[in-house]
Order: structure tokens, then C-alpha cells, then sequence
DNA sequence: TAGCAGGATGTGT
DNA sequence: ACACATCCTGCTA
């Protein structure tokens, strides 16, 4: 048994919204799989395309299994179920149409060869799927009924052997029940080759979108081989096999690929008709809200896409609007009045740091595990907040998308995650004898209390990522630092990546702190309002762009786009830097006061030598950036260390790489490479080791 | 099969 | 010339 499953994930399709999949099942026809996400907006042609490519390739493909199925059997139809509703009757069902038009045409002495034959085919196929699509939009009256009749009627005059079976299994229900859809399609020719490399190539260009940064990192190492590969002999083969198996679409792969091969083999595929160019398509996207719910579950571990922060007494944390909007009817009320743009701090009064991240955690991940004797102060919170899903183990099921995802299956979490994600399940330990400690009763990094100190945040939000249990001397850190929230003086600066040549683009972001409150905006001082049982206010944007801190403020506009380090990467790379590179930059710079990073240096302005970061090194006028320099600026700039890049050793200078794909990428954003990935750059690595050796 | 090491050669400054 | 960038083969766990 093999399979046919169109993978067009349009996060918000042509339609508005919805985005694409077409599945269909068969014994004759085999995988292909695209993962498409963009922002939903415009770019519609690249889109189209896409659809168009898949259906294109599909289509060939059943026509061809088909063909080929009736040659080798002699009785193609002898195998071709009843059920016109059986999914596998619809896949077959279209070879039916497609291949026996084919033949039809082919054979009818018109001089046409069997790839324009195909060709018609094809367009017959969209034309009268466009019809009946467009009947069962208008309901199930006069029009479907007409549709169906000339749908059947089309069918019928297949002149060979298989059109009676074929005319039996293309019922208009089939093709309605399996959504068979017809693309709009304008004027434009889709060579196959190019067509997969313009997918892609728009794919990351189109896919900016925090929401989708996890596809996008997905795909992007794979992509940044395809420009240079694709003209060379392993082709497109290569970076499809390598797209599909970083996406974990691993059954696709190998099927897939196969079904891309014989297209491209094959003609060209031209526009089939003007006359579909009006046609809509349904889009269906399978397990759309399994994929939204992961994501938002991600965006917790991603502070550096908040767009809001949630604050209490001597804590803050950074969160999404969309997230708590979903979460609870109060936030949902208030949040909806700030302009987007704006970075709202909800503060809570009277709720305990730790109760307030039990609930945040909640609304990401849809459960979370409390300790006992502290389970009816959060659950009371949670109903202060208005947050009604929530639920403790053995009451009833709770209804909320959130908590649904508990019993979402599985399988395609595991298939987008190498690693199971954590879970949690807010059931009350058996056993209250014993208070547990932080990590113990969070049992995750992400429930540490935040702090507004941009060097502590920075620290927390690196165990975060990291899934680190925070080391005792910064616990006592956290429990002595003043509850006013004002960043100590001699915090460093936080850097402007975004706003540097250096990350002009879409760079990736590492994960940053929650914005540090000012100290008018302390949580503790701020006027609260009486709305809600729980004592919130909403403070207005302006109040907290406080002039120092808005660097860092996670309130960016949109051209802010941070990634997440790729939770796939394994990969670990440990090396040392010669005594010769380590010497001049460790000159200005100790680990206890880090230096404001150069990276930005490393930019356009730093090539051109216009620019000195403040290591107090930069690149000799003229020079390009240097490996060594590049990862020794990453190892001194605490955005990037250790999340990224840590030493181990530091005097004998060594370090490990923890994040090799992101520091790759930075790499490739220095060199203005966006064929960079990790293999290219540890073999400059290694050559250096070896020069310097 | 992933990850790494290293040779050979191409590329851009 | 230099410092990678790219592609490749081979080794190892």
C-alpha cells in the first residue's frame, strides 16, 4: 500500500484561512508532501504554484500508475473498488479521469501526443471539479444536481474498457467527500524544477512569521544547500529529502522524492486552461489545530516574541497577547483595547510569582503540575482571572483548545518534535510532605520566576531554553533582588541586533529577556484598578517604553522576527581557539562583566571597517570578518552565550557550540552567506585548528 | 545513519 | 595570498 498525500500547508490558504491538504490513498500512487507555511497575506502566486506543482505531480503520477497499472495487469479495472466514497476509489478515480481522457484523446486522431493528451485530461478534470465545487457552495440544490449529472456525464464517454468501471467510481460525493480541488490558476507555466526551487526560496522568504519559526528553521538548513545544489548532480533530490526529513515527514520522503523524479522527467506543465481562472479551491488543512496549539505551546519558550508581559509583586514575565486572549475572557477584554505595536504589562495584584507562572504555563501548554498546598491558591487565581478551563485532575474534561491538546493524538507532535516536548499534567502530587523545590514542582525550566534584571532574565531565560535548573548562587540572586524591579547600574546594556547591518533581514533572534519595568513602572507601585476579582490594571504602552529599556523591549514591531534555537540540533561541537586568536579579545572583556557584543560590528559596517564593537576589536579596515572573531564575539555576548555558544574552558579556550544551526546561521548572516550551514562552517573551523596547530 | 575529519578545489577580497 | 566555501570521501559510533 502506498499513499498520495498533497501537503500544501497554507496556514491561511487563498480561501482566508484554512490551508490545504488533500489526502488521498491508493495502491498505485505514492507520497508527496510539501510543507508550506506563509504569513497569509499576499504572495499568492508562489502559493498557487505550489498547489499547482503538487496537483500537477500528483496527477501525473496517478495517471502514469494507472497507465502503467492497466498495461502490466492487462484488466486495469478488476482491482477498482465499488465504494465511490472509499478514499481510495477517489485517487483511483482520477487516474480513471485523467488516464482515460488521455487515452481518449490520444487515440482520437487528432495528432495530439500523450503529453497533451495528459494535458487536456487534466484540465477537463479541474474544469468540472471547479463546477461542482462551485454547486456546493450554492447548497445541495438544482446546481449540484446539474453538476453531478455533467460530472457523471463526462465520465461516460470514455471509450475504452475502463470507462464503465471509471464512470462508477467518479461520483461527484467521491470527489465532493475528498476534496479534490481546483487552483486558481493564472497564466504561468510550472516547469518542475524551477518550481520547487521558487517554492522554497519563497517559502523562507514568506515565512517570517514568529508563529511559524519552528517550519522555518525546519526547513531553512536544507533550503541554504538548494541554490547551489540544485544546479549540481544531486539536485533537487537532495534538499527535498533533506526538507522532508528535518520537517519529520520521514514517510514522505522516499516516496516523494520518487514521484518528483518522474515528473521532472517528464514535459513541461503549462497553464492547463484560462478557463479555470476563476475557479476557487476549498482548502483543508488536517490537524490545523494540533499544529496551532503546538506552536502556541512553543511561544512560551520563545520570551522573545512576547508581546505583552504579565507582572506581579517583584515579578514579571513575558507573554503573548494571542495566548492569554485565548486563555481567559479577562485578559481577552483588556488586551483588545491596545493597539498592536504596543507592548501591554498586565500586573496582578496580590498573586505570588510563582502562582502567576503556574498559570501562564497553563495557558501555553494546557496543564501544569502544582504542589499540593498550593493547588486552591492557583486554582483560585486561575478563577480570579477568569480562566474557566481550568481544571484539576479527575473533574471534568475541561473544553478548551488548550487543554484539548492533552488528548490531541500524538503523532504529529512527535513527528514535528525530536525530542517528546514536555508535558505536564496538573494532577496534585501524591505526597505534600515535602515541599519541592523550584525545579521539582515545575518540572520544567519554564517556570522560573522571572525577574525584570536584564542579566538575570537574560540568565533565566538561557536555563529556560536550555532546561537547566538554575544554580543555587543565582536562586539566591533572584530571592535578594529588590522586588522594584529596577535594572541594576551595572547591567550591561542590552544590544540591538535587529537594529544592526549586521541582522538586517530576518536574523534569527536569540531568545531575550522580559523588558525591564522602570521604576515608576514597578509592579508594586502601579495604580491598580478595580476591574476584576483579581486586581489587575492594564498599563498603557507608554508607561513602559522607558527610555533605557526600550532597546530591549520585546514590543517591537513585526520586523522583529526571533527564532527559537532549533530544539532538533544534536549536534555538539567542542573545539578549542588558539592562544593567538584568544589573546586580544580576552583583553577587555571577563566573564563576570561581560562586554556589550560586537556582533552588530560583523555587519556591513564592520566589513567596510566603519565599525568597532565595544571588545574594543575590530576587524582592520577592509578585512572581512574572521571566523575566530566571529565566535569569540558570540562567546562574549551574553545574548548569545551560553544559550548558543558557551566556553568550557575558557583559559585553555575551549568551547562548545550548543546551537550549531543558529550559530551557523549567524555565521552565513556575517559573510552575507544564506548558503551557510554547520557542515561549511566547522570545516572553516577545523581548518583553522589545523592552521593554527 | 549522523556526525565528524580532512582532502581537493572553487570563490571572493 | 588569504580565508573561507563547497563538495567530496572515509571513518566511527
Amino acid at each position: 500500500m502506498r499513499f498520495v498525500s498533497l501537503v500544501c500547508a497554507n496556514n491561511a490558504g487563498v480561501d482566508g484561512g484554512s490551508g490545504f491538504v488533500t489526502s488521498k490513498k491508493a495502491d498505485i500512487v505514492d507520497q508527496v508532501a510539501f510543507i508550506i507555511n506563509t504569513r497569509g497575506t499576499g504572495d499568492g502566486m508562489w502559493r498557487r504554484l505550489a498547489c499547482t506543482h503538487a496537483l500537477a505531480l500528483a496527477l501525473a503520477h496517478v495517471a502514469r500508475a494507472r497507465r502503467d497499472k492497466g498495461s502490466n495487469s492487462g484488466n486495469a479495472h478488476e482491482s477498482v473498488p465499488t465504494s465511490a466514497t472509499h478514499p481510495r476509489a477517489c485517487a483511483r478515480s482520477d487516474a480513471a479521469f485523467v488516464g482515460s481522457w488521455a487515452r481518449e484523446g490520444s487515440s482520437s486522431g487528432e495528432g495530439e501526443g500523450r503529453g497533451r493528451a495528459l494535458r487536456r485530461a487534466r484540465e477537463r478534470l479541474f474544469v468540472g471539479r471547479g463546477e461542482l465545487f462551485r454547486a456546493r457552495e450554492k447548497g445541495e440544490g438544482e446546481a449540484l444536481r446539474r453538476a453531478r449529472e455533467k460530472a457523471e456525464g463526462e465520465a461516460l464517454p470514455c471509450s475504452d474498457t475502463d470507462s464503465q468501471s471509471d464512470s462508477r467510481v467518479i461520483k461527484p460525493d467521491c470527489l465532493v467527500q475528498c476534496q479534490w480541488l481546483t487552483p486558481r490558476i493564472s497564466s504561468y507555466t510550472v516547469e518542475p524544477h524551477n518550481a520547487a526551487e521558487y517554492i522554497l526560496r519563497n517559502l523562507l522568504r514568506n515565512c517570517k512569521s514568529p508563529n511559524f519559526a519552528l517550519d522555518y528553521e525546519l526547513i531553512r538548513p536544507s533550503y541554504r544547500n538548494a541554490p547551489s545544489t540544485c544546479r549540481k548532480k544531486k539536485g533537487l533530490e537532495k534538499v527535498f529529502k533533506k526538507a522532508l526529513k528535518m520537517a519529520s515527514i520521514s514517510q514522505a520522503c522516499g516516496a516523494g522524492l520518487k514521484v518528483w523524479k518522474e515528473a521532472r522527467a517528464s514535459d513541461r506543465w503549462t497553464t492547463p486552461t484560462p478557463t479555470v481562472a476563476e475557479e476557487e479551491y476549498r482548502v483543508r488543512w488536517e490537524g490545523h489545530g494540533n499544529h496551532l496549539a503546538q506552536h502556541l505551546a512553543r511561544l512560551e519558550q520563545d520570551p522573545a516574541s512576547a508581546d505583552a508581559t504579565l507582572a506581579t509583586k517583584g515579578a514579571s514575565f513575558p507573554a503573548h497577547r494571542i495566548v492569554l486572549a485565548a486563555a481567559s475572557s479577562f485578559f481577552r477584554s483588556v488586551l483588545q483595547n491596545v493597539p498592536v505595536g504596543q507592548h501591554p504589562v498586565v500586573v496582578v495584584r496580590g498573586a505570588q510569582p510563582r502562582h502567576l507562572r503556574y498559570i501562564l504555563s497553563f495557558c501555553y501548554t494546557g496543564c501544569v503540575d502544582v504542589p499540593t498546598q498550593e493547588l486552591q491558591e492557583v486554582v483560585k487565581l486561575a478563577e480570579d482571572l477568569d480562566i474557566t478551563s481550568l481544571r484539576v485532575d479527575g473533574s471534568p474534561a475541561p473544553s478548551s483548545p488548550a487543554a484539548a491538546r492533552q488528548t490531541a493524538a500524538p503523532s504529529y507532535r512527535s513527528r514535528f518534535f525530536r525530542s517528546e516536548p514536555k508535558r505536564f499534567t496538573f494532577t496534585p502530587p501524591a505526597s505534600s510532605s515535602s515541599p519541592p523545590t523550584p525545579t521539582q514542582v515545575e518540572g520544567s525550566p519554564g517556570h522560573k520566576r522571572s525577574t525584570a534584571s536584564p542579566a538575570l532574565a537574560e540568565e533565566q531565560v538561557s536555563k529556560r531554553f536550555k532546561g537547566e535548573p538554575l544554580p543555587s548562587s543565582l536562586e539566591s540572586d533572584l530571592a535578594a533582588f529588590p522586588p522594584r524591579c529596577t535594572p541594576p547600574a551595572s547591567a550591561p546594556p542590552q544590544p540591538r541586533p535587529h537594529g544592526s547591518p549586521f541582522f538586517s533581514g530576518d536574523p534569527p533572534s536569540p531568545p531575550r529577556s522580559a523588558p525591564p519595568l522602570g521604576e515608576d513602572l514597578a509592579p508594586s507601585d502601579l495604580s491598580l484598578d478595580k476591574e476584576g476579582a483579581g486586581g489587575l490594571s492594564l498599563v498603557p504602552p507608554s508607561r513602559l517604553l522607558h527610555p533605557t529599556t526600550s532597546a530591549s523591549n520585546p514590543a517591537s514591531p513585526k520586523g522583529d522576527l526571533p527564532a527559537s534555537p532549533t530544539l532538533h540540533d544534536k549536534r555538539r561541537f567542542t573545539s578549542s581557539l588558539s592562544r593567538s586568536s584568544l589573546h586580544e579579545p580576552l583583553t577587555p572583556s571577563t566573564p563576570s562583566t561581560p562586554t556589550t557584543p560586537n556582533l552588530p560590528a560583523l555587519g556591513t559596517d564592520s566589513v567596510g571597517g566603519t565599525s568597532s564593537g565595544r571588545g574594543g576589536v575590530s576587524p582592520s579596515p577592509g578585512s572581512r570578518v574572521l571566523l575566530w572573531r566571529f565566535l569569540l564575539d558570540l562567546l562574549h555576548n551574553p545574548r548569545y552565550s551560553p544559550i548558543y555558544i558557551r566556553w568550557l574552558d575558557r583559559p585553555a579556550g575551549i568551547f562548545r557550540i550548543m546551537e550549531s544551526d543558529m550559530v551557523a546561521q549567524l555565521w552565513g548572516m556575517a559573510r552575507k552567506n544564506n548558503n551557510m550551514n554547520y557542515e561549511k562552517m566547522s570545516r572553516g573551523m577545523r581548518l583553522r585548528l589545523e592552521i593554527d596547530e
